[in-house]
DNA sequence: TTTAGTACTTTGTATTGCATAGTACAAAAT
DNA sequence: ATTTTGTACTATGCAATACAAAGTACTAAA
């Protein structure tokens, strides 16, 4: 039992939704996320980025331009699309659906 | 973009705290605990339910017993072991980080 | 020219929720 | 007595995604 696994799965599903929260705010690029993630201690790595990002511009929620750096490569910056706003409206409601859930779940004291 | 999947993504890891939560409060067997489930409108199949459960005693958070039933096949009771209780606590840590985690990311409204 | 740092891509693995098929037990119906 | 129905559990395959690791590409510094 590895209290570390779990919180990689409880991650599962719910990194979109804070992905896309974060882009909603204003172009960025991965390496912005990645330290807004960390600041929100949430700690996601490249190996999960990145596929995620191209799934949701896959999936027509992000379009991103490429905007050259003052220090270094090219970089990739992310925005919603309509589609991506649409369903990060529906991703909140779906997370706080899920907290209500589970807080009842944990804290129901009779069975009935 | 299929936002019951995305339901289902978030629900993976988190089925584990409820589930030993829910056993927490007394011994119940399996359709107990997809009824007090679905009351708190978490929905799960038993294709998910059973092998969790025995995910769970193989690593000896559960112990279970087999009890007759008044009106049709026996029934598998379980309980949280000592290991369990200490988890289920671990587990309840970690949600609630990952609730405040969630939070911050997606209700930052500056980047800095 | 080479090295180091930054940015992105690709691929394979592990894990788990769901769907489905099947077995087993007991009570009700035939 | 046998068959059907309802309940309970087991097993397996699939889809999706977080993570680890390997690799490519670009730019500035050494």
């Amino acid at each position: 039992m590895n209290i570390e696994n779990s919180k990689a799965q409880m991650k599962k599903g719910i990194l979109e939704y804070c992905i896309l929260s974060i882009i909603s705010r204003g172009e960025v690029y991965a390496s912005d996320i990645i330290d807004e993630l960390k600041n929100s201690k949430m700690i996601v790595v490249e190996g999960t980025l990145y596929p995620l990002l191209t799934r949701l511009k896959n999936d027509e929620l992000l379009s991103y331009q490429w905007i050259e750096s003052k220090s270094g490569p090219p970089r990739k910056y992310f925005q919603l699309t309509k589609e991506g706003k649409k369903i990060l409206k529906e991703l909140e409601e779906t997370w706080n659906e899920l907290v209500q859930a589970v807080k009842y779940t944990t804290t129901q004291s009779n069975k009935k």
